[in-house]
DNA sequence: AATAAAGTGCAATGGAAGTGCATTTTTAAC
DNA sequence: GTTAAAAATGCACTTCCATTGCACTTTATT
């Protein structure tokens, strides 16, 4: 088990005491979240920090931007072996209309999407809404 | 061939000069649009309208509404034919990384989409981004 | 023509993203 | 250890888009 600092040293994300923090607050969490999720949990932090910080995490390849199309930026940490870095990692999202939670469905993978002759494709967003597990039943 | 005043009451929506406007706008169009685009196409007309315009057409399914991950929202008239009023007209949206346009893949149905047990998909958002065919001739 | 209903325009608000700069903290060099 | 450089943080501000309230105008109805 890797600890917190390690996890970011080994991204060569320098450690400091609220990006551990941050860290430590995606990890707890099951769902993604947005700017102002992590800013309500750290009253004491600045908005810009944590947005900076959400762009350090991203570029690291630490955590994903996910748009759900609430029009509001979540941000998931990415899983063990996500490849979010080099674009591929397609996984889908999930957005339920219920509890407006959204979550990344890891292990279900994009298919394959056909685009017309002259059309290139280079990424693929795909959220999925509906009622999600813990509301429908 | 339907006139816009045809089209427009077909769908019990009141035939006004402003819509009828915005209507041939869009008709003209083969791209997806911003209310800044439409904004900047009538400097008569106040954004308000525009926005209640579009408001309405997306309530009587004349237009849908697109969210490209640009942030900013985009709407396309729908097709003849087009299901969106009962969301289940789930056609993909193509981004171009190059001009920046984004265009209804009409033809190009979304595949059936598996979600884990407990789940249920109501609706999806599938975008694509990359390279449209104009910009990669 | 009178009235009600719907549409339109202006002004303003609110939320989120993003930036510049000064200050503090961390790292590295001496 | 002290110091200089680099990075991180916090504050203030700006911008952009979505959205709403209210007054005024236009359209439909009788």
């Amino acid at each position: 088990m890797e600890t917190i600092e390690q996890v970011l040293e080994s991204k060569n994300i320098r450690v400091t005491a609220m990006r551990m923090l941050i860290y430590k607050f995606l990890a707890e969490k099951d769902v993604a979240v947005t700017l102002s999720d992590i800013e309500n949990a750290f009253a004491k932090s600045d908005r810009t920090t944590l947005y900076r910080t959400m762009k350090t995490f991203e570029d690291k390849a630490i955590v994903h931007q996910i748009d759900d199309g609430t029009g509001i930026t979540k941000y998931a940490l990415c899983e063990q072996g996500c490849n979010c870095d080099i674009k591929t990692d397609l996984h889908l999202h999930f957005h339920c209309n219920n509890c407006k939670e959204t979550i990344c469905l890891t292990d279900h993978k994009i298919p394959q999407i056909k685009v017309p002759n002259g059309f290139v494709s280079e990424n693929v967003n795909l959220v999925v809404k509906g009622i999600c597990d813990k509301c429908s039943s």
